[in-house]
DNA sequence: TATGAATGAGTGTTCATTCAT
DNA sequence: CATGAATGAACACTCATTCAT
């Protein structure tokens, strides 16, 4: 029995045009939040205005204050969805490690990795000034990991942490201004594990694994 | 009016008023260059204004333009001035040692030590995206140097480099945010030491010798 | 599709949705103008924007453009619909009365009852800049009535209007902006009154009667 | 002798300078506050855009910034002069009469003949919504005296301030929208008295004496 | 040379209106 | 018809730079 419904206002038609609405909006979205990313890259968080945003994503200004209330909305956006994005793109892989040492190589080569692949992400990364939290946690569990197993040997966990971070920051910035050698991301890792007292026996055991490649496509918005 | 003037005096007054003049140029300069310096440090390099610059300096809008021609020439004399007051306040020295394991490990601790007691000065560094290329030279001499001994061990001069500048630099960030123990100088010069390589023995050598002292005042304008 | 439809059955089924339709579409009309008044009263004829429109009324950016070519046009249909429905609040009551001062004193105190009852309505006719064509003829003729009987006595009918309309707007202003004493209804009106020139005694002997009810529900739609 | 002054910098130089810049100053200002007057009066409160008033002050947008921090900035200055204007303009004339009477009586019917002289002022106070608080004492003192002499005879104050300031405001509203005859302004004032309560004789004698001029040119920027 | 008023291109944000679904 | 995503003209406000005094 179709008459208790209303001609024109059948829930079907409503459910397809919402989802067909809710599909487009999350794709105008990826196209803006994915736009901003290049863009970021390109210019750094300050200097871009919002027609470089427009138009890098081609849409209109109305468009944009429909998605985000203001640039800096955009901007925590976009560094909110990247670190998303890296907590799947690199945990995934060095999640099933267990050994620190293992997990803080992998996760420095993987980095790297992902940073010479994906020039936009590299940038972004270096010119944001906010660091992810997880990264952070994750990052210093495996410094004191590596320190209880009687591996790693440092001054304090905060020095630990500043010689990774920044080596690992630095060596993207060299990424960033021009072509490195292809034993680049393996001597930064290296370098780092020599900070963090490795004999270069061990460094050179953990260097001969096979380093897992990025299972999921470097590219994507949410 | 200029009948005023004996005949023959214009000269001596010309002069004087020169001298003086020259004098007074020179000193507003440095006025403007040292508040500068302030307002970068707080603010960073992008967002202040023209605003923030002169009422820091205290002089007007169009005294601005009589010695910079625009704000990026101001941000470019106010780099230029850092860098040859790191020259001179750093490499006066370490200029004297000889031994490029002691230059740099003194070089690391004076650096980070102008950067605890000048924090305008770190936060300046920092924040300023461009290096100094003095700088890059003494440090790529001394990690030549090192490792010409045998002393410093590093897969490539590079790498080297990008962890003992991402360090420092991250060490840097970290004071600009809050306080650190009055270890944290020697303990990362002690973790950047080992990145280069040096066995215990010799990191425990090198930081037992006593520091020089920063001769020069460490608040200074041209 | 249409092939479902049984051959001769077309003209039943669109006689039924064309009802349908007609009696949903009023529907919406009234709600928006229903809400359109709301917002109105809250905040003046230019402040509100689309948008507060909408929400009110609970439609979407579109539907509205479906009833309504512009904002202006909705302003004049609310207003339109205000001036009808004024006619019918007031008029009904006044209308069965023949005399001219007993019409006006009934029509100001009824005025501002519904002022006072019904904020919504006092706010948009306060705020409104347009007065109702048929209130000012309705007024008019009282005015000079009144003064033929020899009981009203002013200057010029210019002035009779201006004096009664003026302090009846003021009254409803003083009305939306905070709570008026229970006298206040018949103390306008007693010295409007006291403005047409009537006597003491024939104003107590006109604010003695009682004012007939307005029976019809206040708030209402098309 | 001069020689402790520095040579240019001449205290005479500088107070110069200080007061021609004051003086552009001040002059700017005033351009922009005299036609926004004219603006706010064609096009009412709201209405108005930046461009309307840096056109008609003739003054680049940079400028209208320079002196006010915003539109609304404007709106309150403008309406800030304008009431010390008032002040100025009508209680110059009637502050020496201390009949409360004679003061209601002058104080109308000066304000509706600057009403009537200065089309801008007039539109200006009636479609601004804000009164001057210094008016509203005034009139209430007025009409507290007029009732303690027993002149005056109404229901309450409020009722009586809304009935006179809601006709006068009723008559500049008619003003602004087309022309009145000669003997409005005392016809305004006629029906008024006689909404307080005055006799006719009371009136005419009133009305019979000659109004003081409004001494000061009406035109007038700070 | 010092001053600060004036300038206008540039930028962020709003909002009425359109239109494909 | 209902929906709401997309549009772009319009607007408020900023700020580096110029220039008369």
């Amino acid at each position: 029995m179709t008459a208790r419904r209303a001609p024109g206002s059948s829930r079907k038609v409503v459910d397809h045009r919402t989802r067909v609405g809710r599909e487009r909006r999350a794709r105008t979205q990826s196209r803006i939040v994915a736009a901003a990313l290049q863009v970021y890259a390109e210019q750094g968080p300050d200097a871009p205005v919002i027609e470089d945003f427009i138009r890098a994503a081609g849409v209109a200004r109305g468009t944009f204050y429909n998605y985000f209330k203001s640039t800096s909305a955009l901007f925590e956006a976009t560094a909110k969805w990247l670190e998303e994005d890296m907590i799947v793109s690199i945990e995934t892989e060095i999640g099933r490690t267990k050994d620190p040492i293992e997990r803080l190589t992998n996760g420095v080569r993987l980095w790297l990795l992902r940073a010479s692949s994906d020039p936009a992400w590299c940038s972004f990364v270096v010119r944001n000034r906010r660091r992810s939290a997880l990264v952070e946690q994750t990052l210093a569990g495996d410094l004191r990991g590596g320190r209880r197993k009687g591996v790693f040997s440092y001054p304090s966990i905060d020095v630990a942490r500043d010689m990774t971070v920044g080596t690992v920051l630095e060596a993207m910035r060299r990424m960033m201004h021009g072509r490195v050698p292809s034993t680049y991301i393996d001597d930064v890792t290296r370098i780092v594990l020599q900070g963090l007292g490795l004999s270069n026996a061990a460094i050179d055991a953990m260097l001969s694994r096979p380093l897992p490649a990025l299972q999921r496509p470097v590219q994507r918005v949410p």
